[in-house]
RNA sequence: CGGGGUAUAGCGCAGCCCGGUAGCGCGCGUCGUUCGGGACGACGAGGUCGUGAGUUCAAAUCUCGCUACCCCGACCA
């Protein structure tokens, strides 16, 4: 096969940038670090926004949607958060264009600057808690649990497809309740929720835990995160979920009155995942053939590619075909049968596993004659030719086995790039060469966390959560720790 | 915002040093042969060489300015 895509061994980077772009996930846009979701790209989000909506309604949350601008006083007033996000907006000050006479085309109206400049939302928070306000009066209307789906606007310095976008999808959740307990208990209940998500849906592992001070979202008490390895080494932070604490109520005076008569203020959570998941998707599964999607994520599970000379042999195949893609779509899988005359077989077989179709048949004259069908799973590459006669129970149960293959293969991966340092040297070693996530003790301090930063580039993914405590030495300053810290590259 | 680079057909690039009528591969169109792993042949369409000035008989090529984009840092889901 002609080689298409760069080889990820060779260069990771850019395998997965021809990867996204060639297999039509994505594409660079016109605007500056903003890309444009291609249909493919796109169905792929639809598929994960579908699946997590589902369980975000069946942990009792509702959806609902608010504005994009937030004007700029809301934003300065929880201090933390403010600090957090304003190296990265993206401003609206004017509201009107006029002709511009000298250099033609149009300008800036100089006399429709806005009273008030609105940011483009980078996250709601502060939109969301000035509504909350309004919305809660009483414990009665306890606890308030929104989710919304929506873009936001973050003027990263670098972008790459998926993983950093200056404007990118995704949802966030903003919660409301009456106790300290009830939002903690909200706050790990999604961040398992998204635990679930990556590993049922995505097939992909990851590790839950808290950040550190340092890599906690601005404006929160506690961030509660998953993360997953990626092929090339590297850690990638898949979802977090905040614990607010009274931060934002405190900030946007949202009081309730309490069972017992007295004036409180509630206690509240946000979580958000984004589009960089379909960048995990990629990174995590792919091959250099393309894209390998989980059966459960995948917009198209089986497609269907005629071998055929000639009208009369593609009107006998069709019949076949579409018999079976009948009958598997009963079982509610999706096929596509490609019987574009357009193009070859060879070069629909290479599009489909650069696409990353789960499972692939192939129907020619001699499966008709024989009843066979040609069977290809991208998982492992492997072909088989089978008899046509069951041949829907079988791919039935082959989607969950792919499902389940792609996931132990990237645990296997995870599993054999962890290891735990306790010494220096060896961290070191560990960082610069093997990559991975690397467990080690750590002093608990942000400043030793900084040092490590700056002299490795590896940073604390998480903190893990429930472990049994255990004492040693920090990696670095050789320090007392109590536990030990998740370290890694990251994206 | 620091350091490096690039700008030539839809995409990827050569040509520039040494100025002289714009080239290659992929893709695209038509026709024919093909079709079980990105087919082959023939013919064809497509570019005022990022932009503004300068030097010159003559500029993609030399000089200066501007703009945009990419990579490496800092920032970050």
């Amino acid at each position: 096969m002609a080689k298409v895509l760069t080889s990820k061994e060779e260069n990771y980077s850019q395998w997965y940038n021809d990867l996204v772009i060639k297999a039509g996930l994505a594409e660079n846009s016109a605007v500056r670090g903003c890309m444009v979701i291609k249909p493919y790209g796109y169905a792929i989000w639809e598929k994960m926004r579908d699946q997590l909506d589902r369980m975000f309604k069946a942990t009792g949350h509702e959806n609902a949607y608010f504005p994009l601008f937030i004007p700029k006083s809301f934003f300065s007033k929880e201090a933390n958060h403010v600090e957090g996000f304003a190296k990265e907006c993206a401003i609206v000050t004017h509201y009107r264009l006029k002709k511009d006479d000298k250099n033609g085309g149009v300008e800036v109206d100089p006399d429709a600057a806005l009273e008030e400049e609105l940011i483009i939302r980078p996250t709601s928070e502060t939109i969301i808690w000035n509504t909350y306000k309004n919305w809660i009066q009483s414990y009665r209307d306890l606890p308030l649990l929104i989710n919304q789906w929506a873009n936001v606007v973050r003027w990263e310095m670098r972008t790459r497809l998926f993983l950093r976008t200056a404007e990118f999808l995704w949802q966030e959740g903003h919660t409301a309740h009456e106790t300290k307990q009830e939002a903690i208990e909200e706050a790990e209940r999604m961040v398992n929720v998204y635990a679930e998500f990556a590993e049922k849906y995505m097939a992909l592992p990851v590790l839950i835990g808290l950040k550190s001070e340092a890599e906690r979202f601005a404006g929160a008490v506690e961030t509660y995160c998953i993360e997953a390895l990626m092929q090339d080494g590297k850690a990638l932070q898949a979802g977090t979920s905040h614990f607010l604490g009274q931060n934002f109520a405190k900030a946007f005076d949202v009081q309730f009155t309490s069972k017992e008569g007295k004036l409180e203020y509630v206690w509240a959570t946000s979580w958000g995942v984004s589009t960089r998941l379909i960048g995990a998707l990629v990174m995590a599964h792919s091959d250099n053939n393309g894209l390998v999607l989980p059966p459960k994520l995948a917009p198209t599970q089986v497609v269907i590619i005629p071998i055929y000379k000639g009208p009369e042999q593609l009107d006998g195949i069709s019949e076949t075909a579409n018999h079976i893609k009948k009958q598997l779509e009963d079982k509610g899988i999706s096929v596509k049968f490609d019987n574009r005359d357009t193009h070859k077989p060879g070069w629909k077989f290479a599009e489909y596993e650069l696409k990353g179709v789960p499972v692939r048949l192939a129907i020619g004259p001699r499966d008709l004659e024989n009843n066979t069908i040609e069977l290809a799973r991208r998982d492992t590459l492997e072909k088989s030719v089978m008899p046509q006669e069951g041949i829907t129970g079988y791919i039935e149960t082959l989607l969950d086995e792919i499902q389940q293959n792609i996931y132990n293969k990237a645990l296997d991966f995870r599993t054999a790039n962890t290891c735990t340092a306790y010494k220096w040297e060896e961290f070191v070693d560990i960082i610069e060469n093997k990559g991975g996530f690397v467990y080690a003790h750590w002093d608990g301090t942000i400043d030793t966390e900084n040092k490590i930063k700056e002299l490795t580039k590896a940073t604390i993914r998480l903190i893990p959560m429930g472990d049994e405590k255990e004492k040693g030495k920090c990696i670095y300053s050789g320090k007392e720790s109590h536990r030990k810290a998740l370290f890694a590259r990251a994206y």
